[in-house]
DNA sequence: AGTGCGACCCGAACGC
DNA sequence: TGCGTTCGGGTCGCAC
């Protein structure tokens, strides 16, 4: 499942690959995937190319010159290059062809993943870019910030960092690695962190993330980023999926709860 | 405004 | 073996 890091390798790899090729031809499978209007995104996309790849939070950012193109992953979507006379496989839902005959296939098992073209004077009024909160790494994500954005937050803390508009990027994977490196119980009221737990916070984001983009993602379930990259990350996960499994600090056994629906996965001696 | 929860999806895992 | 059922996971929209 996609995550800040995979969206990021994801981003990475695909600017190696695709940037300035005029596209000569779009084709959508599945019409719900697409926000804007069908006929619209197609007419804008082709003649265009793409001059650049961003993210913000989740969502991949392709600039083209008049537009952007959005595009989340949510939880199994991928991308993958092929020869436009390559047979469509199950699951891949738009194709843009470029004028070399690379096609960029979206493929997405659950068909949860959605794109949207906006004209580029659009962007910072687009909702879902404009909610997102401070990304880890970013300077300007201090405790205080934190504990300011918590303040009236009666939620468990665990559902909170799933929240896009405080952590941008956050998921359920690294929302459990995150408690777990910060030694906070996910169901601790979040309006009741104190500054000391939000700094641990704020620096078990900053750490887990950018250890996970330097291993290219976490490859879990189905997901394998596009392109035959795969995230190793999966390797460094201390909590998330090990219910039943030894703490690493206490060899107590990690256990797995539901938080506001979610797969929750902590050690209750160090999670207290 | 904040909170809770079903809907969206489909394949894998599970239960019998 | 084979069938039906449950689960998962990010985000949105709706009800309270």
């Amino acid at each position: 499942m996609p995550e800040i890091a995979e969206v990021e390798t994801v981003k990475n790899t695909l600017k190696k690959q695709i940037l300035n090729k005029r596209i000569k031809d779009v084709k959508v499978y599945y019409e719900k995937m697409i926000e804007s209007n069908i006929n619209t995104f197609k007419r804008d996309l082709i003649g265009d190319e793409f001059i650049d790849i961003k993210r913000r939070g989740k969502w991949l950012i392709f600039e083209l010159h008049n537009h952007y193109l959005l595009s989340h992953l949510r939880m199994e979507g991928k991308f993958f290059l092929k020869n436009t006379n390559e047979e469509l496989a199950k699951h891949e839902h738009v194709v843009i062809t470029f004028e070399d005959n690379l096609d960029l296939r979206y493929h997405d098992t659950r068909k949860f993943g959605r794109m949207n073209l906006i004209s580029k004077e659009e962007l910072e009024n687009t909702e879902c870019i404009k909610k997102q909160g401070l990304e880890p790494g970013d300077k300007a994500l201090t405790a205080s910030y934190l504990q300011k954005k918590l303040k009236n937050k009666s939620l468990p803390i665990k559902s909170v960092l799933l929240d896009q508009s405080i952590i941008s990027g956050l998921g359920n994977i690294y929302a459990n690695e995150v408690l777990f490196y910060a030694l906070i119980n996910p169901l601790k009221k979040a309006s009741s962190l104190t500054l000391e737990e939000c700094n641990r916070i704020v620096e078990g984001a900053n750490v887990i993330i950018k250890e996970a983009i330097k291993m290219g993602g976490t490859t879990i379930k189905s997901y394998t980023s596009s392109l035959g990259v795969t995230g190793r990350f999966q390797t460094k996960l201390k909590v998330h999926k090990k219910e039943g499994q030894l703490c690493p600090h206490c060899n107590n056994k990690i256990v797995k709860i539901k938080v506001g629906g979610r797969s929750t996965y902590y050690c209750p001696n160090c999670q207290k």
